[in-house]
RNA sequence: GUGGGCGUAGCUCAGGUGGUUAGAGCGUCAGGUUGUGGCCCUGAAGGCCGGGGGUUCAAGUCCCCUCGCUCACCCCA
């Protein structure tokens, strides 16, 4: 057994799944910084603060913070997400209004890990600071959308809702308190701890014996503010005219205390409700004051890796990228002449790869064949002396060519390339 | 955090009611003519049967604990 293995919830990512990774945040790069939107890089490591500001009732930040106390006596904690590390970040740097960004990497929960959920996981996602405007809200969704629909993803639902202006939300909160305290006994004893911390999340209970209760309760709507109303409405418009199919779930309510006006999730038609939200979003106008900036709205989503993937996987669409390499060197003389060649290949970016350990030519071959390289160079004492090199594609029974060693590279590069243009 | 299932070679898995040196397929490595892959054949390496304790003459097989994985709840991405 081995000494050491990954921690819980934490794994390695292994080729060719870490190839599928990297794909997938350069499509996700390609979609959003068509929109101008821009990278940032915000540190794993953040003061505590900045993220208890997600809310005190949220499981997020009381229970599964990876969080100590540095050498200096800071109080940090590695990000559980990272829309407030963004917001944290205008604040610092107070970039140009609307700031637009987006970000990939790792997150951290503690939580107890499980299928689609792990204690470091990565999301991809954007943030739009600085406008209150609806159309920023629809670009947000929309670019989320096509995301999912350039993954090859077929099956994605989308819902909306809005907690509507603070004060609706308030109000609604309120409301849904003593709509529930009246029932408090119809409500699994679970949802009753719910209610105490957050009435909104007792929507969320997937628990049956709540369905009724939660079925009969009050519904934001009814709370929001004419302008609430209208924003929403402009939103839903908007995706309509996009073509962007949309549900309106007046019982969503995102998990971060943060959210305000516009909410949306994006889930996975496959996938079973325990992971079946593959990524969300909305408004959080108040967190950049919150955390000690101008009072500045924003709207954003993230979208978790895994759960996509996995998503993906159960469509059958975008798989792990082909791996193969272009040229296998075989040498049965000592070596050098694989040495050079090989240099020489992959300065002109030509993926070239050979074997160690003077194995026997069968054994080069062998490894040749599995490196699914379409050529094999082949030298020996004899070519080496005859200032030749052996030519031979392993995907057709020609027969093997020699070419003078000072026209291989060239050689090469134009097969590949008639190769490529013939796919 | 709470409950259910599971934990045997690198991978996927066999191993009725406990009984001699724990198996297969795939993969890896080496051979099957002197310098040639894919198919086929032969052989080899590789497991303190997750870890610890207990019951027993004897445990991969039974019991307890522990760790891990997994599923559901919870939470969320």
């Amino acid at each position: 057994m081995p000494e050491f293995s990954t921690s819980p919830g934490m794994r390695d990512i292994t080729a060719p799944e870490s190839a599928r990774w990297r794909r997938f945040v350069d499509v996700f790069e390609r979609t959003v910084s068509a929109a101008g939107y821009e990278l940032v890089i915000p540190p794993l490591l953040e003061d505590i603060g900045v993220f208890t500001r997600l809310g005190e009732a949220t499981d997020v930040v009381t229970k599964e913070m990876y969080d100590f106390v540095d050498k200096g006596e800071r109080h940090v904690a590695l990000r559980p997400e990272q829309t407030a590390s963004i917001c944290r970040s205008f604040v610092e740097h107070r970039p140009t209004t609307p700031f637009k960004a987006w970000y990939s990497g790792p997150n951290f929960r503690y939580e107890k890990p499980q299928r689609g959920r792990y204690r470091q996981f990565d999301q991809v996602g954007i943030e739009v600071l600085g406008s209150l405007d609806p159309y920023v809200d629809i670009e947000v969704i929309h670019l989320g959308w096509i995301f999912f629909k350039k993954l090859g993803l077929q099956q994605i639902e989308l819902a909306v809702n809005s907690l509507g202006e603070p004060e609706n939300r308030t109000a609604y909160v309120a409301a849904l308190k003593s709509y529930f305290n009246d029932r408090l006994a119809d409500l699994s004893p679970e949802s009753q701890q719910t209610l105490e911390k957050n009435p909104l999340r007792v929507l969320d209970s997937k628990r049956p014996q709540d369905s009724d209760v939660i079925a009969g309760a009050p519904m934001i709507n009814s709370f929001w503010s004419a302008e609430a109303a209208a924003h929403f409405d402009t939103v839903c418009n908007g995706l309509t005219s996009l073509g962007v199919p949309f549900s309106i779930d007046l019982k969503l309510v995102r998990g971060l205390d943060y959210y305000r006006g516009t909410t949306f999730e994006f889930r996975g038609g496959t996938l079973d409700s325990a992971q079946n939200a593959l990524g969300g979003g909305g408004r959080y106008d108040g967190l950049v004051a919150d955390l000690g900036g101008p009072d500045t709205p924003g709207v954003g989503f993230a979208i978790g890796l895994d759960r996509t993937l996995l998503a993906c996987d159960d469509e059958g669409t975008f798989p792990s990228p082909p791996d193969a390499a272009d040229v296998f060197v075989v040498d049965v003389g000592d070596g050098i002449d694989a040495l050079l060649i090989c240099a020489e290949l992959r300065a002109a970016g030509i993926r070239t790869e050979r074997s160690w350990d003077n194995r026997s030519m069968k054994a080069q071959m062998k490894a040749a064949n599995r490196s699914g390289a379409r050529f094999a160079v082949l030298i020996g004492e004899d070519e080496r002396l005859a200032g030749i090199a052996l030519l031979r594609d392993l995907r057709s029974d020609a027969e093997q060519v020699s070419v003078a060693r000072t026209e291989l590279q060239a050689t090469l590069i134009s097969r590949l390339s008639s190769l490529q243009g013939a796919e």
